[in-house]
DNA sequence: ATCCGCATGTAACCCGTTACATGATTCT
DNA sequence: AGAATCATGTAACGGGTTACATGCGGAT
């Protein structure tokens, strides 16, 4: 069988990745992620306990994560979950995965997760190197879009080529904002 | 058993949507269907055959395409699919359905994939509405995100923040960008 | 004759969604 | 005491992803 997370080569999913994420600061209990994903924009990536807390078992069942006496209350039965060594190397590894092309078209959602994350996991030069990455494959993305629509725009109805440039704005801001994230970062 | 889409509340996915959008404008062969998501900056909204084949198979089993001699070559064994009469009022009921805060908040590719197909889907004045109405809820979740920010800024950590404001530059872009498309829809 | 790309799928697996279940606390 | 909300799940279902299967038409 194996069917779950505890063969060899399996990676979380970016919910998974989430999770990670927010237990490599500190742990957490279950509940209190389920509301960090309902009361705050990290939402986008979940919703409801149904998915959170089966994803929180795949974490443990694979060893990244693992019970601990809660911060707030340690004599309290309530247990909390924190990342394991293992845990924080798969995680730092996802960080550290090099911005694809891929990654790019599929849409910006799971790059920013891994960027937002990145503060005290990956040292300063690496992040940088990533954001002058991405903006790199962002406007080699953005040219070819952009050529694209000058062979196909003609031929699109009107709000099909009002889609398109908005797609094409979205990806200029995104660029843009890389750039200043470098120079906030540079300061 | 029913497990599939001959059900009677059955709707399809986005990506099925797409493939009725594509149909809506003229017949098309499975490959073609598929090739188009591959080559075109439709494949953000799937990938490789594994995907559409089965899709195109559940709209079929739901009576909202059927197959029909290819146009190009009438008489050859191709076929291709059609969109139904159904098909076209499950497509249409779709791009009525109204600008939720939801949807805003999910992210704006199935709103876009919405808006792509609405030219000669949707009388001009529908289309100037779900505009006005998106640019409204694109704002009103703008504010609640900044309200969010200047509580919660503070506390994160410098690259946190900064994802934070790529998504809310983001969203402006799109307001911005919804404005414009009002001004040329009136043109 | 064979080889490669066209064209059309199918099967297994995993996971996200929805909906429901249940005990413990806290409020009224 | 009863109601809401906290806190933690589980079961069923559908569909996307990946990987594989296969037959056909044209090129070499």
């Amino acid at each position: 069988m194996k069917s779950n997370a505890t063969r060899a080569g399996w990676r979380p999913t970016p919910l998974g990745y989430a999770i990670l994420g927010l237990l490599a600061a500190h742990p957490w209990t279950g509940y209190e992620i389920s509301r960090l994903f309902a009361d705050t924009p990290m939402g986008v990536h979940s919703s409801s306990p149904g998915s959170i807390y089966p994803a929180i078992k795949r974490l443990q069942a694979a060893g990244l994560v693992e019970t601990t006496p809660h911060p707030d209350n340690p004599e309290g039965s309530k247990t909390a979950f924190a990342i394991t060594k293992k845990g924080r190397k798969i995680f730092r590894d996802w960080l550290m995965t090099p911005v694809t092309r891929e990654d790019v078209e599929r849409g910006m959602r799971t790059l920013l997760l891994r960027f937002a994350f990145m503060s005290g996991n990956l040292p300063n030069a690496a992040i940088r190197r990533f954001l002058v990455d991405l903006k790199q494959e962002i406007e080699i993305y953005t040219e070819s879009l952009v050529a694209y629509g000058k062979a196909a725009r003609p031929a699109m109805p009107l709000t099909g080529a009002l889609a398109f440039d908005c797609g094409i704005e979205s990806y200029r801001t995104h660029a843009r904002w890389a750039a200043r994230a470098i120079e906030a970062l540079d300061e």
